[in-house]
RNA sequence: GCCCGGGUGGCGGAAUGGCAGACGCGGAGGUCUCAAAAACCUCUGUCCGAAAGGACGUGUGGGUUCGACUCCCACCCCGGGCACCA
């Protein structure tokens, strides 16, 4: 009588052997090849959720599979401890954020070793140890020392909520905080910044390269980075008299072929020469009440594009460089001071806000790039000068055609990256007027943040001397425990921490309060997993050339910009610096789906979360994580449904009670039934390999499958075969590959099966993967489909390595077939060879 | 508005242009049992039919093809991203 399965005994007892084995440790191993296999690092929040679950159990299955395979693989986790939450928590509960989110923390690697996942603990990293964040302080003061660190004023986004400003990327669609979706304001600040923008074409350039990310991962990161291409056009600037006053205005434009239709200019409400140019005039009042209008404005109204398009006339014009032309200078609220220029030429027959602009005050509309099909062409056709002011349109024409009224370049081809473009952009430049430009959307990356708990930045402010950065040998800058968080105290309020002595000439000086940016902790820390007890350095070179880059991340598509798109830029500034080889951290990534239930996200506030340590205690960790990988593909959103689990318990269960059974009697039979053995062991290897193309591919859930048809194929046999016609060596042959193909699913359960019950001295995590054989998985005979006009209408066996007119024959002799084209005209027969035949007839 | 995904039984999902619905869940019936649970077996897209069998069927409408869930065109719905970026 076989042992029933008992997940949780099994569980705990394999957690602990190979905790005592170190079964998981990893060493750096010239002599293989490696594999990194990585998660995105957790945020300590608690207890783990579903997510979590979702998220590690793919990369376990992935880490355990290619350490089958031979590969040297590293599969380290981490927590990323610094954040916000840890301090609303601490004003909450009146504790520490350190107590907090170190509490958390050991919840969390309590979790994640009842999970059975195959880390590396030894590597394990958090990232609000000194350990940890005083290199992030020491790359910082790199970053600085390569020109990559700024100081600034500027509009920000600040977060009324979280009390601290974002970055852009840190502020969604809709106008709201990442991660308390609160409505984020525009303050005027002086920040620190990363000058990511230095590095936006090889961000851009380099999406080429990674094959291995998910295409929309990479268009996401495209339209982030913007690149546009124009021109920079200078227009002179007229006085109060009309007359050029020697000051020049530039714009970006992307479309300079229009420049002849420009009939009017604006400039951004927040523009520094809107004051200067209306102060005191008789325009001065209609213009502040634009740009008051444009401050009042939401982000949300801005960001929707709905927000009304207001103007005022300054009471000036600049002269048009390709014409002479005086024309009118605006200010309008849809100008952003944050992209180009903060000045815009308006040519309101080609752009789409200059017409509905140009309508609304009136202003002149002249046409000068004509669609091919455009009626207007017969009369314009190679008109030089402008004798067309207005057009009948109801809008703008943005697309590709013949440059009108353009003077010399009349006849040309316009249209963004056009003939004309280039001739006008050339001509400009050739007078002193303009020239190529080219234009990013990304803004830098805003990292300063004005809370507690996070990574000092590592600068101190001299009255004297300016901004200073601590000198590397005074690293760390440590965070101190004393602050009183839960009464909403910051480094801001706490003299022993600020109050400091300018390094450079030591007199007194300020220590910078605000800390950094969590998303720069975890930008970097897949690297310091491959040397992460390093006392001296961030990682060394040796140990990051060896690991790095990670060939499987896996993570939350909600990374698409942040997270990835900085890892990318310090990965870069990384290499510039000579500390990698790797210009590119993740060469292949899996953004998996989210877990809901009942279609929503899982959240308290719902009441709709599902424990996952509940399910671990009703049906063991190995139950869940097979489940979890079986309900869908890995990359799209699962819906929760606990029956399905409970299926999966059963299908453990009955793995288990075949592999006991045949181990305990295995027979030998003595009149063993060739044929039926012959099917059982070509499903053996048809499953076996499709399980290893599967995961390749990370189709986990069919794997699961197929690992399903292996076992009710072995059930079929065992049940429908006597005792003395079974071949005992193939049927033990089956438990093991069977044991083998789950062990990276369920871990534990694989792990007693083949060390206890089948009786191998090593760990099956550690013996090499299944082999298989095609030869063996082919079928001998196969079953061909006969369709008559479209329809199935018959079926025959022929063998495998039948040819064509064999085939035709016996399809055309199937009763069935014989029947249908009776007294038809069959006009074509196709063969599809191992498939099916077709028969035409009439 | 633009750019990506995605729409398949009661449910999750499966299908290199070749038998749509693998596998699992749920459901129905059965075996075992005093009974129940567990386990095992059979059936389970819809409609017509006692059955044999037939018709229909992968969001909608067209097209290509001997053959379309799969490729092409147009559209509808759902999810996501971007959006006054000059």
């Amino acid at each position: 009588m076989s042992t029933p399965y008992d997940p949780h005994s099994v569980e705990e007892k394999w957690q602990a052997v190979w905790d005592a084995e170190g079964l998981y440790s990893v060493t750096e191993d010239a002599s293989k090849p490696k594999k990194y296999i990585l998660e995105m690092f957790p945020y300590p929040s608690g207890d783990i959720h579903m997510g979590h679950v979702r998220n590690y159990s793919i990369g376990d299955v992935v880490a355990r599979y290619y350490t089958m395979r031979g590969f040297n693989v590293l599969h380290p986790i981490g927590w990323d401890a610094f954040g916000l939450p840890a301090e609303n928590a601490a004003i909450k509960n009146a504790t520490h954020p350190a107590k907090w989110t170190y509490a958390n923390i050991d919840t969390q690697a309590a979790s994640f070793r009842r999970m059975g996942f195959s880390y590396d603990w030894d590597r394990a990293v958090k990232s609000c140890d000194v350990d940890y964040y005083r290199w992030g302080q020491w790359i910082f003061l790199k970053f600085w020392e390569r020109g990559l660190v700024e100081r600034k004023k500027s509009p920000v986004n600040w977060c009324p909520s979280c009390k601290t400003v974002l970055a852009n990327e840190q502020v969604l669609g809709d106008g709201v905080c990442w991660r308390c979706k609160s409505v984020v304001e525009k303050h005027d600040l002086e920040q620190w910044y990363f000058k990511i923008t230095e590095y936006a074409q090889e961000l851009l350039d380099d999406l080429d390269t990674l094959t291995g990310w998910p295409e929309r991962v990479k268009t996401m990161q495209a339209n982030w980075i913007g690149r546009s291409e124009g021109a920079e056009v200078e227009f002179d600037l007229c006085g109060v008299d009309g007359e050029p006053c020697g000051e020049t205005i530039t714009v970006f434009t992307t479309r300079p072929d229009t420049l002849f239709g420009c009939s009017f200019f604006l400039l951004a409400p927040e523009h520094p020469l809107v004051r200067e140019l209306t102060d005191g005039t008789e325009h001065a009042e209609a213009v502040q009440a634009v740009v008051a209008a444009a401050a009042r404005e939401t982000a949300v109204e801005r960001a929707s594009g709905e927000a009304e398009k207001l103007g005022a006339f300054t009471g000036r014009y600049v002269i048009n460089p390709v014409n002479g032309e005086k024309v009118p200078v605006w200010v309008s609220n849809y100008v952003l001071m944050e992209y180009g220029t903060g000045a815009v030429m308006a040519v309101p027959s080609g752009d789409e806000r200059d017409f509905e602009f140009a309508r609304k005050y009136g202003l002149p509309v002249p046409p000068v790039v004509l669609a091919d099909d455009d009626p207007l062409l017969a009369e314009l056709r190679d008109v030089k000068d402008r004798v067309m002011t207005d057009v009948v349109w109801d809008e703008a024409f943005a697309g590709d055609g013949v440059m009108v009224q353009s003077g010399a370049f009349t006849g040309l081809r316009g249209g963004k990256g056009s003939e004309g473009m280039h001739a006008v952009t050339e001509w400009l430049a050739s007078e002193g007027k303009g020239r190529f430009s080219i234009n990013f959307r990304l803004r830098d990356w805003l990292i300063s943040r004005q809370r507690y708990w996070g990574n000092p930045i590592p600068a101190i402010h001299c009255p004297t001397c300016g901004l200073v950065p601590v000198p590397e040998d005074q690293l760390p800058v440590v965070l101190p425990m004393d602050v009183d968080v839960a009464k909403g105290e910051t480094l801001a309020d706490h003299p022993e921490f600020y109050e400091t002595t300018c390094p450079t000439c030591g007199g007194a000086a300020r220590r910078e309060t605000d800390t950094m940016d969590t998303f720069t902790c975890s930008s970097w820390y897949y690297f310091r997993y491959t040397d992460a007890r390093n006392g001296t350095a961030p990682f060394a070179r040796e140990n990051a050339d060896y690991w790095m880059p990670v060939d499987q991340y896996i993570g939350g598509i909600e990374h698409a910009i942040l997270h990835l798109l900085y890892s990318r830029f310090f990965t870069k500034v990384l290499a510039d610096m000579g500390l990698t080889g790797a210009r590119e951290p993740f060469t292949n990534l899996l953004t998996q789906g989210m877990v809901k239930k009942d279609g929503e996200t899982m959240s308290k506030s719902k009441g709709n979360v599902v424990a996952p340590e509940d399910m671990i205690a009703r049906y063991g960790a190995d139950a869940l994580r097979a489940f979890i990988l079986f309900m869908a593909p890995p990359d799209k959103d699962l819906d929760w449904n606990q029956d399905g689990l409970e299926g999966m318990y059963r299908f453990l269960n009955r793995v288990w009670r075949y592999v006991t059974d045949v181990a305990e009697v295995a027979p030998s039979g003595s009149a063993i039934d060739e044929a039926a053995a012959k099917g059982l062991r070509r499903e053996r290897h048809r499953v076996a390999g499709k399980v290893t193309a599967d995961i390749e591919r990370f189709g986990f859930n069919t794997a699961l499958s197929a690992m399903m048809e292996l076992l009710n194929a072995a059930g079929d046999y065992r049940r429908t075969v006597a005792d003395d016609a079974r071949d005992g060596a193939l049927e033990r042959e089956v438990a093991e590959t069977l044991t083998l193909l789950i062990a990276p699913y369920a871990p534990h359960m694989a792990e007693e099966l083949w060390r206890e019950v089948l009786g191998h001295s090593r760990s099956v995590h550690r013996e090499p993967w299944v082999s298989f054989d095609e030869a063996l998985a082919a079928a001998d005979e196969i079953e061909i489909v006969v369709q008559v006009n479209g329809k199935v209408r018959g079926k025959v066996t022929v063998a495998a390595d039948a040819d064509e007119e064999t085939v035709r024959a016996a399809a055309l002799a199937v009763p069935k077939v014989a029947e249908q084209i009776e007294g038809l005209n069959v006009r074509k027969v196709v063969v599809v060879p191992g498939k099916l035949v077709s028969v035409v007839a009439n």
